[in-house]
DNA sequence: TTGGACTATAAGTATATACATAAAAATCTG
DNA sequence: CAGATTTTTATGTATATACTTATAGTCCAA
């Protein structure tokens, strides 16, 4: 073979995506290894690794030392999806943003938020209620717990001004978070505060973030009626 | 500095991201350029582009051939969600998967579906249904559009035995997809089928996946309640 | 003052080479 | 023959070097 020149490693990946696609290389398959492949392009053993680990971190390829490559057998494909945070995604679609802070207070959280964000039974932490609206309507609303311990300045930030989130963002680095994507029905309390009928089905989004095994913040975001998220891969 | 030696890229992502965390670098700031960093780090050039590219990669890092690198304003981050196969994913959970097929009929779309598939008018398209079910329970059920034209060999294919999901998956290459992920309320039919109660508020995902241009199939997933996508970043 | 040409710069990439590491396969040992 | 040990091998990584490419910034001319 070795017809066409593959000296980059993008037009390498492509071959090799051309390959699996055209079945030549089949699931589950093993491919030949780095070494062989980088003769039969005729390129540097290195631009094969670059363009290979590029799929593998996609999910179209299994990679493991000494057994080789092969071509995964059940395509768990991968999206990535944005987690903007919210003034950025209502400007963004041209709207206007606004934001405002319905309850702040003290108070021990209810078992489930203590359990996940591992506080000590009894502990109070600062609990939030907020509505971010777009065009003046309600876009979200997010109900907010924050380990007072874990975030110096917040007790004297205004929360009004800037929202918890861009504060926190802003102020508070962390090292991961974990997310979970639900639906629920509205409530009267939802209802209400979403200006939508009670029961309508609105999506919602759990975080929490941590940092240095301490979890600063866990936060319900609840969306109004029509709220989609959206990727590709 | 250079007192610590860094001479993996892990070493050296970690010890930037310690510097990000640490408000040293802090949003906005440029920080040195490669070669600077490879003269601190004691390592090579390589080694730090390594490392900094998988951070601009997360969206930790904006980087701009000529103009430099620099802390991201505002870190819209990125999580990536695995998007498995329903029967893999049941299976995962230690239940027993089953699906059926509802209905499958050859009908012309309605316009959305169309519009999305980029199908002309009137074309006809396979419409199925299925449900898929953890332990006997009613899991999700799919609402799919297949385009024919674009999937050879899917009449003579039973989807009674394997779901169409697996089967395209296992036999037709595809480039892309794309997701939504939202919330709907259960009207009757989905009731029905899912056995829960109207006005429940369900998961719902819409995917749509082409190859060489042409859309392949379009479903929409509706999941029982209590359904959630997990990830963390 | 604008707009196009030029230049300097930082990231992006390719390559040969060398060594590290995980793990499959082969070999040795009790 | 089971279990421990060694060998082999494919991927993973580091490095020096060299070249490519995008583009911010500058300069000059219309």
């Amino acid at each position: 073979m070795s017809g066409g020149e593959f000296n980059s490693w993008q037009s390498v990946q492509a071959e090799v995506l051309r390959r699996i696609n055209a079945r030549e290389w089949k699931p589950g398959d093993f491919i030949p290894n780095e070494a062989e492949l980088s003769v039969e392009f005729g390129c540097a053993r290195a631009t094969v690794n670059r363009a290979l680990r590029g799929l593998a971190e996609s999910g179209l390829l299994d990679r493991r030392r000494k057994a080789g490559t092969r071509v995964a057998l059940n395509p768990v494909r991968k999206a990535t999806l944005d987690i903007p945070v919210i003034r950025y995604e209502i400007e963004g679609k041209g709207q206007t943003y606004r934001h405002t802070v319905l309850t702040q207070e003290r108070a021990v959280p209810p078992s489930g938020i203590q359990a996940r964000m591992q506080i000590e039974p009894g502990v109070k932490l600062i609990h939030l209620i907020t509505l971010h609206l777009a065009d003046g309507k309600p876009y979200v609303f997010g109900n907010r717990w924050i380990n007072p311990e874990a975030v110096p300045g917040i007790e004297a930030a205004d929360l009004t001004v800037k929202s918890a989130n861009e504060w926190l963002v802003a102020n508070i680095p962390f090292e991961g978070g974990d997310f979970s994507f639900s639906a629920m029905t509205a409530g009267k309390r939802e209802a209400e505060i979403l200006a939508c009928r009670e029961g309508e089905g609105l999506f919602v989004i759990d975080r929490s973030t941590w940092n240095k095994g301490l979890v600063i913040t866990s936060v319900r975001l609840t969306f109004a009626p029509g709220y989609q998220m959206h990727t590709k891969i």
